[in-house]
DNA sequence: GCCATAGTGTTACCAACTGTAACACACAAA
DNA sequence: TTTGTGTGTTACAGTTGGTAACACTATGGC
């Protein structure tokens, strides 16, 4: 089943808990339900856990596989695909498309600092050269 | 009436509906209920609509004034500031804060070209060079 | 073979938010 | 004062997230 949709859902936006599970995840790469109990700021229970667990495998940001019968979780996507993905929904909502006019309110507003911007520009330049070019 | 806090509040994420008419609004520059209610593709009550003009600008994305006792509502911050508190959130969220990871991931994605981003790196070094560079 | 243990799946419930709208209230114009 | 026209209030149902109890199952020890 599932051809790898990979981004069908339009998961908005996650729960706090959700996010910080998610977290917590991405951060260890991989953790059983237990494990990230320990993680967690908030006393909850296992069951709490378990099923914010499940919830992220449904939404597709996690894949578990079974180390004898104990469910390992890890992430079905890398932060920056869900990052860039939410971003895209960003560009798409509010921007009309424009990643230009995203990126000029992000240097407004100093999410992005203009080093940052221009290091990443060599980092790209660099890149192109290495690889000959494409589009 | 709100002292204008801007952006204490967390939007997370808005719905379908108040999303598309935030984006009327932003549009038109400003509208009345009944104006929105022309653009809106759905056909629905004028009390829906106002009603989600009102939550709009309780969240603090819209503003409005009165024009001869007919509201007019306008957007209380540029799009521009919106899609990048929003990023800066998903930078906050899935990058632990590491603007240039999520750059980088953009650009896999494709959701940003190299071409736009050079060009704005340009745009951003013709832009420092007029101002001589102010923090 | 049977029981305890550990882990999973199911189900539930409440709160918050969104979509949707009826209805009541206020005020200006006729 | 009656009638619009527009606003404020209130409501309700559907969905999602936070939280958890409880039932089910397989595994290992006795």
């Amino acid at each position: 089943m599932a051809s790898n949709t990979t981004s069908n859902h339009d998961p908005a936006e996650l729960g706090e808990l959700e996010r910080g599970i998610l977290g917590i995840v991405w951060r260890l790469g991989e953790a059983t339900a237990d494990r990230v109990r320990e993680e967690v700021d908030r006393p909850l229970k296992d069951s709490t856990i378990r099923t914010v667990l499940r919830r992220l495998e449904e939404k597709g940001y996690l894949a578990h596989s079974v180390d004898n019968r104990t469910f390992v979780y890890r992430s079905a996507e890398s932060p920056q695909r869900v990052a860039a993905r939410a971003v895209q929904r960003i560009v798409d909502w509010f921007c009309e498309g424009s990643v230009e006019e995203l990126l000029v309110g992000l240097l407004d507003s100093k999410v992005v600092s203009r080093a940052e911007l221009e290091r990443l520009s060599k980092r790209v330049a660099a890149a192109k050269k290495q690889e000959g070019g494409k589009a």
